[in-house]
RNA sequence: GGUCGGUUCGUAUAACGGUUAGUACUCAAGAUUCUCAAUCUUGCAAUAGGGGUUCGAUUCCCCUACCGACUACCA
């Protein structure tokens, strides 16, 4: 979600200044490689609508031969190893970096030995000349290491004491000093790649990026990227950054994880996910989230529109981004309010589509949806509405109907079938407590004669004919209308929930309604 | 530990020196209906604490507290 919502944020500020979204692979760390990741990624955000204009071809393949549509091309950091040494030399070459020769594992024992006596190892000014680099050694020794050994690293040589300024979009004027900060690696002879300091800058000079909009976690790596820009003499084309602060689990501290996910029964990834050892991760898609929810949800934390509106198109937001009404604290993800942006677009759909998204759920509980009628005309499917309950077979607009009815109540499509079982399938049992709450002779007994009065009802059969007719009826005879009604929806629902009467008998027919009389009579009477 | 960042109702946020501190979600109550939802109305509920600056601070400055990020040959 965060990663999405990073993403989102530079889609957002590159459409609304006619800017290019462009897709870079970061896969500098060998070890760490994902299979599967690349593409999940490249997929998620096509579900989200944020569509790469560079970096990602039609075909969502992350593109490697440059071309007229992706000048900047190969966009896998992996395949730009070549480009990368000669600015890391560069580097070396005029003063801003070393050679360094001490292995992880020595730097290892070194940092377990100080942390031991209470102190921090830091790899900068207080300490490198006394460890084994191109500084502190004679210059033959350390040429000869370079020639023979291949697991050297190149390390930025951080200036002593000098103050970085910076400028963040969010944040404003920060300011470091360079003595706090160490000399970290640029480029790893031993897999012959960058780390992400080296390769992120030399690839945003080379891609011409002017915005760089990242997670709050980089805000520390800032003066070394300053400082990078200044070394490499791109100070004029630098780009703009923007450090957005992090999501943060719904409930107690820390940043969101899959766990809380888990734990508290929400997704925290756009895609079902399925990591190396198996583990399925549940995904906003799966869940039945609809994308544009699920994006204008994200949009909305950590951003607002300086007004009261909530709800945005991808367009919409895309006109009212601003970077100055980015929140610079982090945000608690609320899954009620994800939940309440889903019913708020469930309900925009049209009923012909949440028809069809509720169809293969339908089928799953063994419903079959035809055309109706049967008639088979072209273009004319879904006019009749037509229901066969003892095949469990309906028409098409039979069901569209019911969408109609029910969507309203319903935060997903899948809640479309607790909603309406009873309009497909006759209740099987009836909920103990309405039946011991409604159930009683002197009310059942009025109820059945209603339903004979329905059944004999003889005009047009629908439930703007027979509302009013059916209530003038109850009414007129000095009936309890709740009870009775209550009694019939019993028979009919199996509990005291659902649909009005009048809408029920209709949408149903008068022969199943006949039926599930006869049935609530023979369980209960 | 050090460096950097942050702090308005439970949550997301508005108010960019002057408001009865607004809105949405959640929750509660009422209205409505044949029930359940939906809907509508109402309600509960916040400027972390302490100092300044100012006629006036949610807003500017300082300190404290708390939260977070970073502190890898990871991104």
């Amino acid at each position: 979600m965060g990663g999405v919502r990073t993403a989102l944020y530079n889609y957002l500020f590159a459409k609304q200044r006619g800017g290019d979204f462009i897709i870079r692979i970061e896969d500098t760390d060998s070890q760490r490689f994902v299979p599967g990741a690349e593409k999940y990624i490249i997929e998620a955000l096509n579900w989200c609508g944020i569509i790469p204009d560079e970096g990602v071809d039609a075909d969502g393949n992350v593109v490697e031969t440059p071309s007229e549509r992706h000048p900047h091309a190969p966009y896998r950091q992996s395949q730009r190893k070549p480009i990368y040494r000669k600015y890391a030399e560069q580097l070396v070459e005029n003063g801003y970096a070393y050679y360094a020769f001490d292995t992880a594992e020595e730097l290892g024992k070194i940092r377990a030995q100080m942390e031991a006596n209470g102190e921090t190892f830091i790899y900068n000014q207080t300490t490198r000349m006394a460890l084994r680099n191109s500084l502190s050694l004679p210059e033959n020794e350390w040429k000869e290491l370079l020639e023979t050994r291949t697991d050297w690293t190149i390390r930025f040589k951080m200036p002593e004491n000098r103050i970085v300024k910076m400028d963040d979009m969010i944040r404003g004027h920060v300011e470091v000093n360079t003595a706090t900060l160490d000399d970290k690696v640029l480029w790893k002879r031993a897999d012959e790649l960058p780390t992400y300091h080296l390769a992120n800058i030399v690839d945003d000079h080379l891609m011409e990026i002017t915005e760089v909009i990242r997670g709050e976690e980089w805000l520390p790596s800032l003066p070394l990227h300053y400082l990078l820009y200044e070394a490499f003499g791109w100070t004029d084309t630098q780009p703009r950054f923007a450090h957005l602060s992090l999501l943060l689990k719904p409930v107690g501290n820390g940043k969101l994880s899959k766990r809380d996910g888990d734990k508290l029964g929400f997704p925290v990834f756009p895609l079902k996910w399925t990591n190396a050892e198996g583990e399925v991760s549940r995904g906003y898609r799966e869940d039945g989230y609809f994308p544009e929810a699920f994006v204008n949800m994200l949009a909305m934390l950590g951003w607002n529109p300086g007004d009261d509106r909530e709800l945005f198109t991808m367009d919409e937001l895309v006109q009212a981004f601003s970077m100055d009404h980015v929140q610079k604290a982090g945000a608690k993800f609320n899954p009620d309010k994800a939940k309440w942006y889903n019913k708020e677009y469930l309900r925009q759909h049209s009923d012909k589509d949440l028809t069809e998204r509720f169809i293969p759920i339908l089928e799953q509980k063994g419903i079959t949806v035809t055309c109706c009628g049967g008639h088979g005309k072209e273009g004319e499917c879904g006019c009749v509405a037509t229901a066969d309950f003892s095949t469990r077979t309906f028409s098409k607009k039979y069901v569209k109907n019911i969408v109609s009815l029910i969507k309203e109540r319903a935060t997903f499509v899948a809640d479309f079938w607790d909603i309406a079982s009873y309009l497909f399938i006759a209740p099987e049992t009836y909920a103990e407590k309405d039946a011991a709450k409604f159930w009683k002779e002197e009310n059942y007994s009025l109820a059945l004669q209603v339903a004979d009065w329905i059944l004999a009802y003889e005009g047009e059969f629908t439930k703007e004919a027979i509302e009013k007719p059916l209530e003038e009826f109850i009414r007129g005879n000095e009936w309890p209308m709740g009870k009775v009604m209550n009694c019939l929806r019993l028979a009919l629902v199996g509990a005291s929930s659902g649909l009005g009467i009048a809408d029920i008998v209709t949408i149903i027919g008068k022969e199943e309604f006949a039926s599930r009389i006869d049935k609530i009579k023979a369980a209960l009477c």
